[in-house]
RNA sequence: GGCCCCGUUGUGUAGUGGCCUAGCACGCCGCCCUCUCAAGGCGGUAGCGCGGGUUCGAAUCCCGUCGGGGCUACCA
């Protein structure tokens, strides 16, 4: 297999189940799906749930769904199981104990007495008398007579770690050489008084059983690498990991308006809000992968595959990106037109019967009409949820057929009318109901015969059959909804 | 405050010393096509944060500066 010296390529995609998957999430999980998939590695998905107060069940449930539902597949996880199983943290508490135990016993972490209260104090007089913040290292040599006196307080203590004194460089896969000062990285801690580790251990413990090889995350997680490295270190010593330290990358952020990070309030930032709408995973995706990256300097629409090939971590720009839904709309747009038109049909399907325009069990007539108008919007449509306005006119049953009232209402005045009277008598008269013979009809009718302007004819006639005075073309749309419910439509308008 | 990261048109990017009077895409504006809306075609708009260097030559290298962001938790 692979040499000793060059493990085979291992990452890990691990968000905490809080609150609902945004965008940024998706995008890191894309950038590490990508990369590993390019090297032909292993892509471990991890869930960080060790704080109880903040992680939900439905968190986790919709996490899952959502990475389903973008179309990534993991090798190791939830569902999937693995050798370094389980993948869940809240199942790995006992090893987190043991880990935090010896890490105690080897004196690369200590016992920490000082309550919230001293803590905040003595920061806030560092930080006056200009001395860099963060933990003093008031606990780090205590006696055996001060922990006593500590313990006898009924003082619970955290377990923090040990900075070594050394400056800490680290060649970051996107930014290149970074170095922090330890006199800058405090002590920090790694098991709460009440016993629950936190992320700063359990992170890197996993990611050195699991034989992580590339660390690929958000930025706002760069100051925390000294730190991390500094641990693997004492991991490695008492005899956790492999002593190498995954290679680390940052990722820029995605900004939202202004110049602030999307956040999971925002409602640009939920992912299942795309979904709902009607974006493609592919789409969405591509879009996604220009923030940061770009596979050419004159193309961006690409398909998962091509991305896949192309992907090298050397090409990802530092810089921060802001959100842009109108260019994020662009690239799915693109996408559906590429799609095969009994492809979108089915894809459109799903948003139609939620809008109770077909049922849950399409009918043979259902799908033949609905694979019939797809080739009609697919190229007026930028999400899959506008089908629905487009194209209702043809599912909707006859007694709840309406006319929008303040759109295409306006055009079926008492001019609209007659001209909706005069189609409907042509139309009767067309013996076959094909979208030629309609034009025919129609262009005789009302523009020859009548002597009016295309669009003064056929807006009303529009108007009276589809309800709106947006849709598919005209003609089209009059031969799929047939000549008995056409006729129907006109009649109606041209009575009131 | 300290530390760290980032800085090309409105937005995302290409650009790694001459191919850059800076390319592509989205947006926006105009025109063409046209039964609506799109799609498509053509054209236009707008950018290297600033100041010094280095060099024959800098968006590209160096220094400074300004601006933005992150971290500075018993969150992740």
């Amino acid at each position: 297999m692979t040499e000793a010296s060059e493990p085979a390529v291992r990452v890990r995609f691990c968000p905490s189940p809080t609150g609902n998957p945004h965008v940024g999430l998706a995008r890191t999980a894309l950038f590490n799906w990508a990369f590993v998939r390019h090297l032909g590695g292993t892509f471990v998905f991890r869930i960080e749930d060790t704080d109880t107060s903040r992680d939900t069940q439905e968190s986790y449930d919709t996490l899952l769904e959502v990475m389903r539902w973008l179309g990534f597949d993991w090798d190791e996880g939830p569902e999937v199981g693995g050798p370094h199983g389980p993948y869940r943290q809240s199942e790995r508490y006992d090893i987190y104990a043991d880990v935090a135990g010896r890490l105690l016993e080897a004196a690369r972490a200590y016992r920490c007495y000082c309550s919230q209260h001293e803590l905040d104090e003595r920061n806030a007089q560092a930080r006056l008398a200009g001395r860099p913040p963060g933990y003093d290292g008031h606990c780090r040599d205590l006696g055996a007579a001060a922990v006593a006196a500590y313990e006898a307080e009924g003082r619970e203590p955290v377990v923090r770690f040990r900075m070594p004194d050394s400056t800490i460089t680290f060649d970051d896969l996107v930014r290149g050489p970074i170095s922090f000062d330890s006199a800058h990285v405090p002590d920090y801690v790694l098991v709460r008084a009440n016993g629950h580790p936190l992320y700063t251990l359990v992170n890197p413990v996993d990611d050195a059983l699991m034989q992580i090889t590339h660390v690929l995350r958000g930025e706002d997680l760069l100051s925390s690498t000294p730190r991390q490295l500094a641990l693997y270190d004492a991991l490695a010593e008492i005899g956790i990991g492999s002593g190498r330290p995954p290679r680390f990358g940052h990722l820029p952020y995605v900004m939202g308006q202004g110049n602030k990070k999307l956040s999971k309030r925002d409602p640009e930032s939920n992912l299942l809000g795309y979904r709902d709408r009607g974006f493609l995973p592919e789409g969405l995706l591509n879009y996604l992968a220009l923030l940061g990256w770009s596979i050419a300097d004159d193309r961006d629409i690409f398909t998962l595959d091509e991305m896949v090939s192309a992907f090298t971590i050397n090409r990802v720009n530092p810089n921060p990106a802001r959100f842009d839904l109108k260019k994020c709309e662009a690239i799915n747009a693109a996408h559906l037109r590429a799609l095969p038109v009994d492809q979108l049909a089915e894809r459109m399907l799903p948003y139609l019967q939620r809008a109770g325009l077909i049922g849950s069990e399409p009918t043979a007539d259902d799908w033949s009409m609905l694979v019939a108008v797809a080739p009609l919007v697919q190229e007026r449509m930028t999400t899959l949820g506008e089908a629905v306005d487009m194209v209702g006119f043809l599912f909707v049953p006859e007694a709840e057929f309406s006319i929008d009232a303040d759109d295409a209402a306006k055009l079926l005045n008492e001019d609209g009318r007659s001209v909706v009277l005069a189609s409907h008598d042509a139309l009767a008269g067309v013996g076959e109901w094909t979208t030629p013979a309609i034009e025919e009809a129609l262009r005789q009718t009302l523009i020859e015969g009548l002597g009016l302007k295309p669009r003064n004819a056929f807006g009303p006639v529009r108007a009276a059959v589809t309800g709106r005075r947006i849709s598919p073309p005209l003609f089209e749309s009059l031969e799929l909804l047939g000549q008995q419910r056409s006729l129907s439509r006109l009649a109606a308008v041209a009575r009131s």
